[in-house]
DNA sequence: TTGTATGCGTTATCAT
DNA sequence: ATGATAACGCATACAA
C-alpha cells in the first residue's frame, strides 16, 4: 500500500512560490492579504488536497479543538440526541466531540474526570443530567480552566454555563391536563432522591393538585430511580392502594412503561381503567400500546444552544439565536393514554 | 482565575535532573533505563501531575490516537452500545473516541468521509452497518491507510477487517421455534432492499421454512424499513391475509413492535391469536406488552472485539482473547409474545 | 502586504 | 544508559 502521505503547508508555500506565514494567513483568512497572492495559495491548496494538521494546529494554538461530552447514561435516545445536537453544530467548525462517559456510583468519579480534563485539555465540556447538578464538578471544570455547559431540569448555573428545561412547569401542565380529564387521585412516580430533576417533577405535581384544591397524600407518592423495573414496582403498590389512583404521572416514560406493563398484568385497561402521563417522549412512548401521553423536552435544541455557548463564535462558529437562550420550555403531546377516570362518564 | 498552566516533559526533565529524552523514556517504557533514574523521574511526574500532552504526541509520531465512529443512526440503543463497548477498550489506553455520525441518503456521503479521515486521519474507525457493507467505503479507507473494521450481519471482509454475527442462522433458529410451537403460517417482515442484514435475515427465514416442508409464500414476506412505522404497514398487510398468518417475524425489534400496535388496534390477543418474534434485543422488546421474543446479538462483545483489533496492542492495550474472534453467535430470547397458533390446543 | 526567526511539547537520530 | 539536536506542522512576534 502506497503511503498517502499528507502535504504540509510547506509543500504548499514551495509550490504556491511564498512563505509558509503567507499560507496560514490563507488559512485563518487574514484580512491583510493580496487578493492575488490568496487566489493562487488557494488554487495550490484545492490542488493538492491540503488539508491542515488539526493536532499541530492544536500545539501552536496551545489549545485544542476538542468538545468534551460527559455523561452518566441517563437514556440512550437522549445522550444520542445530545450528540447529534452537538455534532450538528460542530460540523462546520473544526471542533470534534469526544466522548467521555463516567459511572456516578463511583467514588473516584470527580478523580476520573479531573484525569480526563488534565489529559485531553478539551476547549469545553458538555456535562448531562444527573452529573450536571454536581456543583464540585462544575467547580472542577472551572478550577481547571476548562469551559463547560451544565444541562439540567431547571436553571442551577449562570446563562452562560447552562440550558435549562422548565421542567416544574411541564409538569404542572401534564398533571392539569389529568385533572381537567376528571381525574381527583393521581399517583405520582417521582424520581431518585438526589436528582434536581426529580425535585422540578414532584414540585410541578405538587403546585398543580394543590392549585386544583386537591388533598396532597403522600401515599400517592412513590419514587422511583428512573429504570422501567422501578416503574412496575412503583406501579405495584400504587395500584395496590384501595381506592387506587385513576391516572398515575411518571416522572419518565421508562418508568411509565412499567406502569403499563403491570397493568396489563393486572388485566386492566388502559386508559379506560388508568390513565398514565409519561416524561421525556422518548420513541418507547410513541411504540408501546396505547401512545404514551408525555412531556416533550427539546433536546436537540438544547445541545445545539450548549454546543453554541462552548465554541461561541470560535473555529468558524457563529453564534445564533439559539446561542443566546438558556431556558427551553417542553410541551405535552397528548396521546392515547389518558381518558376521564372510570364511573366519569 | 489562575492559569493552571500544565508542566511539560521540560520542567519534569530540569527538577529530575535528566535531559527530556530520559523522561520520554520513562514515559514510553524504554527497557533501556536505570532503575534509580526511572524511579526518580517517575517521583518527579507523580509531585507535578505531569500529563503528557497528546497532541504534542501525535505530531512527533506523526500519528494521532483518535478512533473515529461512522454510522448511520442504525438504532439508538445499538449505537451506544458500541460506544460503550468501544469506550471500555479504550479507556485503559491513550486513545479517545470521535464520533461521526453521516447521511446514507445523502450523494456526498463518501466525498463527506473522505475529508473527515484526511482531515482527521484517526488512527482506524469503525464502519456499523447498514454503511458498513459499503465495498467502496472500505476501500476509501485502505486507500487512505486508514485501519478500519466493520460490523455486519456475515462476514463481508477479512477477520482482522471484520466484527460479524450469524443473522442467518440466529434467524433460522428463532423462525423454527415458531414451528416447533405449530405455526405454519409465518409471515415475515423483512428488512429494506440494500442491506446485509436484510438479506442474511431473510434467508435465515426461508431456510427454516423450507427445512420444514413448508411452502414458501411470496405474500407472506413484506418488507419494512427498519423504523416502526414501517413495521405497522406491513403487519397492516399481513393481517389483511386470508388466511392470516398465526405468526410474524419481524428482522428487528421496532417493526416487531409496529406489529404489535396494529394487533393491539385489530383487538388481536398476542400470543393467544398471533405470535411475534422480533430481532436486536433493544430494551423496547422487554418494556412493550407482551414482552417480546427476540434475537439478541453481542453488539458490545462485538465492539470490545472491533477496537482490540483497531487498536491491537497499540498505546497499551493487549489483545484479548476477544481480539481473535471476528464471528459471534446470537441467541433467542424466549419471552411472551409466542405460544402455539389458535386452534391448535 | 509578506518574510524570518522562534516556539509549542514530544519523539527520533545519533552521538557519547 | 543518557544527552544534544533536529524534526513534526503550524502560528506568533517582529521585521522588512
Amino acid at each position: 500500500m502506497r503511503k498517502p502521505a499528507q502535504p504540509t503547508i510547506n509543500d504548499v508555500a514551495r509550490i504556491a512560490g511564498v512563505s509558509k506565514k503567507t499560507v496560514s494567513r490563507v488559512i485563518n483568512r487574514s484580512p491583510l492579504l493580496n487578493e492575488d497572492t490568496r487566489r493562487r495559495v488557494e488554487q495550490v491548496i484545492a490542488e493538492l488536497g491540503y488539508t491542515p494538521n488539526p493536532q499541530a494546529r492544536a500545539l501552536a494554538l496551545r489549545r485544542n479543538f476538542l468538545i468534551g461530552l460527559i455523561h452518566d447514561n441517563p437514556n440512550a435516545q437522549m445522550v444520542l440526541n445530545v450528540q447529534h445536537g452537538l455534532l450538528e453544530v460542530l460540523r462546520d467548525t473544526e471542533f470534534e466531540l469526544i466522548l467521555h462517559p463516567v459511572d456516578r456510583g463511583s467514588p473516584t468519579m470527580l478523580d476520573d474526570i479531573r484525569a480526563f480534563l488534565e489529559k485531553q485539555r478539551p476547549y469545553g465540556v458538555m456535562l448531562l443530567p444527573p452529573i450536571s447538578e454536581n456543583d464540585s464538578l462544575a467547580e472542577l471544570c472551572a478550577g481547571l480552566g476548562v469551559r463547560y455547559v451544565r444541562m439540567g431540569s431547571a436553571p442551577l448555573d449562570e446563562a452562560a454555563n447552562m440550558v435549562a428545561s422548565n421542567d416544574r412547569e411541564a409538569v404542572r401542565g401534564a398533571v392539569e391536563h389529568l385533572i381537567a380529564a376528571g381525574h381527583r387521585r393521581i399517583g405520582l412516580i417521582a424520581g431518585p432522591h438526589g436528582f434536581r430533576s426529580a425535585v422540578e417533577r414532584q414540585a410541578g405535581y405538587e403546585e398543580a393538585i394543590e392549585a386544583a384544591g386537591l388533598p396532597l397524600q403522600r401515599t400517592l407518592i412513590v419514587h422511583g430511580d428512573y429504570r422501567f423495573e422501578s416503574g412496575m414496582r412503583a406501579a405495584e403498590r400504587l395500584l395496590d392502594l384501595a381506592p387506587r389512583p385513576t391516572a398515575v404521572f411518571s416522572s419518565n416514560d421508562e418508568m411509565a412503561a412499567g406502569v403499563l406493563h403491570v397493568a396489563h398484568q393486572r388485566g386492566l385497561t388502559v386508559p379506560q381503567d388508568l390513565s398514565i402521563v409519561g416524561f421525556d417522549d422518548t420513541p418507547i412512548a410513541s411504540h408501546i400500546w396505547p401512545p404514551l401521553t408525555t412531556v416533550r423536552w427539546p433536546i436537540a435544541t438544547m445541545a445545539r444552544a450548549a454546543a453554541l455557548k462552548l465554541v461561541g463564535g470560535a473555529g468558524g462558529a457563529r453564534p445564533g439565536e439559539d446561542g443566546e437562550a438558556s431556558l427551553f420550555v417542553s410541551t405535552l403531546i397528548r396521546r392515547a393514554s389518558v381518558a376521564p377516570p372510570p364511573g366519569a362518564g
